[in-house]
Order: C-alpha cells, then sequence, then structure tokens
DNA sequence: ACACTTACTAGAATCCGTTCTAACTTCGGT
DNA sequence: ACCGAAGTTAGAACGGATTCTAGTAAGTGT
C-alpha cells in the first residue's frame, strides 16, 4: 500500500530508471534547441514533444508547465555558468571587476543565442519559480566578489542582489534591442563600483 | 488622396472624434476595474470588449494585443503617480532619502492593488514596449534628486536607472510574497545610500 | 442628398497551452 | 511466468488570445 502517487513537485517522475533520465534529456534538449532557434514561439509544447519523441502528456507529466521546462532549461545554463567559472575564475584585482568579469561572462554566453536568451529571462521574470535565478546569480556574485555566503552580512547579501537586479534589466533592454554589449558593460561597471564599493579585497 | 492609412502603431485609431476618445477611456476602465480584481486572468479581452460595450475587433483596433491595453492601463497609473508627486514632494534632504521617498509611495500605490499591480508589472517586463517604465521611472527618479534631466550626466543617469531596476526586482519579489513592505524599504534604502551616494545635495 | 472611405458589430475560425481519455507498456514483486 | 501499479501513447477536447469575415453605421468631401 504506501503508494508514492504524488510526484516531487518540481521534478515531475521519480526519475528512478535510466531511459527516463534519457527522456528527461532529450526534452531539455529538444526545447533548448527549438528556443534557440524561433525564441519562444518556436518551442511549442506539441513541437517540443514531438521532436523530443515523446506524447505530450508525457511532456507533461515531466513538466508541468511550459514554464517549468523554461526554468529547467535555464538551470542547466546556470550550471554551465558556474562550472565555466570553478574552470576560469576571474581575475580581476577588486571584487567589483570581478563581479562586472562573471557578469559579462554571462552576458556573452546569453548573447551567442539570442532567441533563446530572450524566452528564458522573459520566462523567468514571468515565473513563479521558488527556485529562482536572482538568487543563484546574487550567491554567485557574492562569492567572486570574494564572500562565501557564510561570511556574507546581510547588507553585503542585498548589495549583491542589486547589482544581480541591474544586469537582468539591461539584459533586458539588451534584448529589446536598446543596448549594445559595451553598453552593458559601461552601465555594469558604474553601478558595481557603487554597489559593492566597500566590499574587502 | 494621401490616405493616412496605417494608425501611429502605438495608439489604435486616430482618436478624431470624442466618441473614440470616450470608446478608449472606457476600455482602459473596464480593463483596470477587472484586473484589479482577479489579476490577469480576470482580464480577458473578450471581457474587456464585453464590459467596455464594444465589439471584440473593436477592442483590438484601439489596443493590438493585450499587452499593449495593459501598457496603457499602466501608462496611466505612472501620471497619477506623477502628478501625486507634483503636488507634495518628496521632503527628505538627501537626494537618496527623497529617492527612496518617491519609490515606496509607488510601492504603497501598487499594493493597494495587488492582482492589477502583478498584471502590470509583468506585462510589462514582457513586453517590447517602446516607451518604457524604466525610462520614465528614471526620469523622475533623477528629478526628485535634483537634477533635472538636462543638468544630469551620464553617470548620474545610469546610477538612477540602476535604482529604478532593483526597485522592480523588488516589487517582483514582493508579488512573489517573497518580501514584505519592509523589507523593500529596508533593500532600497541600501542599495540607495550607495547608488546615489554622491548626487550633490 | 450622394458616394465613399473608415469604424464598428456579431460571430465564426484559428492557434497554442493545457487537460482528459482509453488503450498499451514497462517494471517490481511474487 | 503473472499481476497490478505506474508510465507511456495517440488523439480528442477545452479555454483564452488573436484573426478573419460579412454586413451595418458613422463621418467626410462634393
Amino acid at each position: 500500500m504506501e503508494a508514492v502517487q504524488d510526484l516531487p513537485p518540481g521534478s515531475g517522475p521519480g526519475l528512478r530508471t535510466k531511459s527516463q533520465l534519457q527522456r528527461r534529456r532529450r526534452i531539455l534538449q529538444a526545447a533548448a534547441a527549438l528556443a534557440s532557434r524561433g525564441g519562444v514561439e518556436a518551442m511549442q509544447m506539441r513541437t517540443v514533444a514531438e521532436r523530443a519523441g515523446v506524447a505530450l502528456g508525457t511532456l507533461y507529466r515531466y513538466f508541468p508547465s511550459k514554464m517549468d521546462l523554461v526554468v529547467a532549461v535555464v538551470g542547466e545554463e546556470l550550471d554551465m555558468l558556474e562550472s565555466s567559472i570553478a574552470r576560469r575564475p576571474p581575475a580581476a584585482h577588486t571584487p567589483d571587476g570581478r563581479a562586472v568579469d562573471v557578469l559579462m561572462r554571462a552576458t556573452r554566453g546569453l548573447m551567442r543565442e539570442p532567441e533563446l536568451a530572450d524566452a528564458l529571462i522573459r520566462a523567468l521574470i514571468l515565473a513563479d519559480v521558488e527556485l529562482p535565478f536572482g538568487d543563484r546569480m546574487a550567491g554567485l556574485l557574492l562569492r567572486v566578489a570574494g564572500l562565501p555566503e557564510v561570511r556574507a552580512d546581510e547588507e553585503q547579501a542585498i548589495l549583491a542582489a542589486s547589482l544581480g537586479a541591474v544586469w537582468v534589466q539591461e539584459l533586458l533592454e539588451m534584448l529589446r534591442g536598446r543596448r549594445t554589449y559595451e553598453d552593458i558593460q559601461h552601465r555594469i561597471e558604474i553601478a558595481a563600483s557603487r554597489l559593492l564599493a566597500d566590499f574587502p579585497a
């Protein structure tokens, strides 16, 4: 008896078997591929399902809504950013320099697939996501600024999150065609120099 | 000849006649009323049209998409904020104090109709709006900080816009139920004190 | 008043996210 | 090898934004 009826809300099926992991991977891959072409519009649930070789109902079992799917795709991108940073940590000598470095690296990554980036960022902002982008980015910024979360005080956490917020908005403006990469860099540098001014070197 | 076939993209029909202005007003009013109840979901195009007493096609002639409608509603709210500020300017003695004052006043205004606020903010972020919220808010912040746009240099404009960006993100967090009014005030104060630190008193 | 362009109306039609159904498979336990 | 639960499938069905169509009203120039 004791049936485990309810799936862990965020994650679809239990993903016990190997074929389920593969299905999940195929879905994410199909979704990212479609979005990197035509943006959100091209990433239609029917199309994703078809391209991943699963039934529509199955797609919805793995990702209860389109937003969940988008969030998962973004999560993968963030993983990649984090591991890229672990591989080659930012070299600047000041905390704000390192933060700018990370943000601009992320910006370049997103610019490589503008349609995907557009789809992802917008969907994220819309989403009622529980494990959000913002927090993860803020944590990352704190870390490269030299303050592992434990050592940061509340004020520093707020400042790092604020810098993340500025970056997200600039990204949106870029997606709307109103900023170039250089604009963003310039603006982020200015904001970072103020927000992170009194972080310990 | 010389037919003016194309409507000015943002604004729907030419709005030449009085009855067209009234129709537009009725539509905006219906939209705001519906949204302030049940949020975006309640603000359905059919319902708005019905409640405004126009045909669905006409609604779409005035506002080519739901987003355009939302943007127009937001515009009206911003007008109200600006006139409220003109009536009772912020009293704090420092530029950042005045900026915080304005932002928190706007926050309270939005909190009064949380469903509406939610609908509006999200739609705004999604929208490819040409006349954006962000710029208008940044201009307003510069003004209350004591720098009419003409006197502000580029760096100050960027810092004001950054503060606006931080505020928008905090607002989103509030709509997600992850911030209280007091949280926002605290966080905005911290960000403003850094971002506007060297504005002339 | 007349002709004609433009605006409006009612309603059907389309598109896409999401939900539902009924039958078919796969898997773990026995 | 067999049973029942959980996973999968193809496809229909539903809901809301958006588009389309045919016909009616309103406004403008002559």
